[in-house]
DNA sequence: TAATGCGTTTAACCTAACCTTAACAAAAAT
DNA sequence: ATTTTTGTTAAGGTTAGGTTAAACGCATTA
């Protein structure tokens, strides 16, 4: 059987390790694709779906940090390793806020970063890929586009959506009519749990509530301690 | 919020690093066990449920990679990081053959290890097993959704329950008709067993027994100094 | 460099939900 | 008859959540 190797969007600005790079993960049956800098990633990035995205830290025209967050706008899932000649601390914490699996400093055993690469395509090839590509949703007489981020009740102007409102409804929409765990939000789009994030939470909830009360067949009822739940009334 | 922490194995054999790594995660929220060896880790594993764990890969009595090993026999899903002195690439290969999701060269910044957990345990969230719990009851004409803390009687509106109301209910419907004991209801729900848990509890049931007043056939006897009984009467 | 706009967090205030405790009554056991 | 256990209701205190508005941070624009 022919597998269809797995996809490897590599931004990195020194050529000559670039090259270097791509070359041996080629060799070790991955398909990759270099960009030389953080614009040029993003644009490669748009275009194709990747497995996983290896970024250099330090680069001209958009660093690591701020292209690994415009991927994670267009993409919550997509694996992200770090590369970085720095051990700033600063640095590695600023990566993991901004989505970061993984963190690579140089210099690296290339045969290390393909382990790391391995382990991290394991991970996610046994979490469920149900609903990590799952962008569009019915929601009572709302259309959900969570890819494009707008909220349309039948034939009015969509409203749009910010990120974070975004998630949050389309985490409860994955969850319609079934307990969506406060944690569970927390954790997956304020990646931290903590008293204020939970307060931010509510305070989205708020506003989506507002949203959605145009149509009174949906709801977001809370169960007090666990989470919310997205009700739609079916008409009897 | 009484969110539940995450709980911690962290095996660790320098008792002085240990403790301190043990008392950083602790302020940071989570239920840290220490053990010194991989051993007493891999004992302390068996008895209890964890989240994630950290090894240290040197150790006496049983090394790292060792007890990563053993401990992915009993459980293939539970991350593990591995901290270590050495930069050997073979120890890395090694651990990741051994099933490790992460690794952290010492010395390394406790806040690093702390994001490296968040956003372990942030993958993880998305993969989170269906409980095996069993969350749905019919008792007489009504139908109880434990998990989503409701209690429908026929069509009407569903009675939303507080989650002592929802867990002692669900508790005497596992044992319908059959003895449910106070012992049972005060240390699974209240996890005391005192005076004032008791009384408690027999406001509960009180409460209980309003909602399920609306059904004859169904009611919740006492069985004095025993517990309490969930009979269903079977028409006749 | 200041002003503006946008998304998000924090603060503030209030209500609802929840749990415990107290009080007294009734039933069961001793 | 007295003590212990249970039934029930109501009061009190604590925490979670609902909501609005102000503050903040960041990027863009003037």
């Amino acid at each position: 059987m022919e597998t269809v190797n797995k996809k490897i969007l590599l931004v990195e600005d020194d050529p000559n390790f670039g090259i270097v790079l791509k070359d041996y993960l080629s060799m070790n049956d991955f398909d990759v694709v270099l960009a030389k800098n953080g614009m040029e990633g993003f644009e490669k990035f748009k275009k194709d779906n990747y497995d996983i995205c290896i970024l250099d830290v330090m680069m001209p025209y958009k660093d690591g940090f701020t292209l690994a967050k415009e991927i994670r706008e267009k993409n919550e899932h997509v694996p992200i390793v770090f590369l970085t000649a720095k051990t700033m601390k600063e640095d590695v914490l600023k990566g993991y806020k901004a989505g970061a699996d993984d963190y690579l400093n140089k210099p690296f055993d290339s045969e290390v970063l393909l382990m790391k690469i391995k382990a991290i395509l394991q991970r996610k090839a046994s979490s469920t890929l149900a609903d990590s590509r799952k962008f569009e949703f019915t929601i009572g007489q709302f259309q959900l586009n969570s890819k494009l981020r707008f909220l349309k009740f039948k034939d009015e102007e969509p409203i749009k959506l910010s990120p974070k409102e975004n998630e949050l409804l389309r985490l409860l929409a994955l969850h319609e009519n079934d307990l969506m765990p406060r944690e569970l939000a927390l954790t997956k789009i304020w990646r931290d749990d903590n008293y204020f994030t939970s307060r931010s939470m509510d305070v989205y909830i708020a506003k989506l509530r507002k949203y959605l009360k145009v149509d009174e067949s949906v709801e977001i009822l809370n169960i007090h301690g666990e989470g919310f739940r997205l009700v739609v009334k079916t008409e009897e």
